[in-house]
DNA sequence: CTAAATGCAAAACGTTTGCTTCGGT
DNA sequence: ACCGAAGCAAACGTTTTGCATTTAG
């Protein structure tokens, strides 16, 4: 387990993986690599592009799957941005939710404990219990000056 | 039972459509009929099965090209489900959100002035103005006899 | 009469899958 | 040696689109 190799990082996501027993491939680390290094939203084709980087050897369906499987492993979460695209981040314990930038596509970041509250109250006065929430806020920069697109 | 002509409804959706300066064909009369009537969130491909039953000489691109038309006229609302397909609803004057039951599918409504003001400022604070929210609530009933699926 | 809307079938799009080969354990 | 995983391409389900024809205004 402890190699004294350095191979860049830890990578959580490859320790994860172990933990999960699953098979750790060589695509498979890239691509757990290339999801620990990003500190956005990429969608599969963005992975995919980006792990190519790392090594040519790696099929789009590969990453398809090891996105599917990382996902059911609730070791990375999948976001709609409302591009029609599955987008990806690696999952960190938080609830956090989303705002995008409809012009720029760009994705902020926020949480916000008294809105999670009250939604938890609101599945439960409508008699369920809550198992998921999606929430995304769509909005346009307020101070720069009106710039298209 | 107001109406003398008993074209069975006054139906917003056409009214609204004639203001856009919309042509409103045959087609377009009996889609927009079927989502006023419609009390639940069909897909596309429902709306299309429904609206056939009126009139079977219409074609599901044409359904699709409606769907389009009236979102973008702001006359009825894209809700997403999280079953990959597109559902709408007449869009009523009112801001509420989903909550689908992941068992059955089933959609419930709810409004929370709350969690709107705080998305507002949460927005706001971020230096956004808010022009859209997507919200949606995952559940399982609590109170039903634990019959699984 | 003219521009816009329809139908049909084909294409586009993101995603999944069957099958054979490859590689971790 | 096994069995899961990769690669490739073909299949998929949803949505869009090109084009010839119809129709509302």
């Amino acid at each position: 387990m402890s190699q004294a190799q350095a191979k860049e990082e830890p990578t959580r996501l490859e320790r994860l993986c172990a933990e999960k027993g699953l098979k750790m491939t060589e695509q498979r680390r890239v691509i757990a690599r290339v999801l620990s290094e990003a500190d956005d939203h990429p969608d599969v084709e963005e992975v995919y592009r980006r792990a190519s980087a790392h090594d040519a050897g790696i099929s789009l369906a590969t990453v398809y799957r090891a996105m599917r499987m990382f996902e059911d492993a609730g070791i990375v979460e999948r976001i709609d941005v409302g591009d029609g695209r599955a987008h990806y981040e690696e999952a960190r314990g938080d609830q956090h939710h989303h705002l995008i930038d409809v012009e720029t596509g760009s994705v902020a970041e926020f949480t916000s404990a008294d809105v999670d509250a009250i939604l938890q109250r609101i599945a439960r006065d409508l008699g369920y219990s809550l198992v998921g929430t999606r929430l995304a806020l769509f909005g346009v920069r307020r101070d720069k000056p009106a710039e298209e697109r």
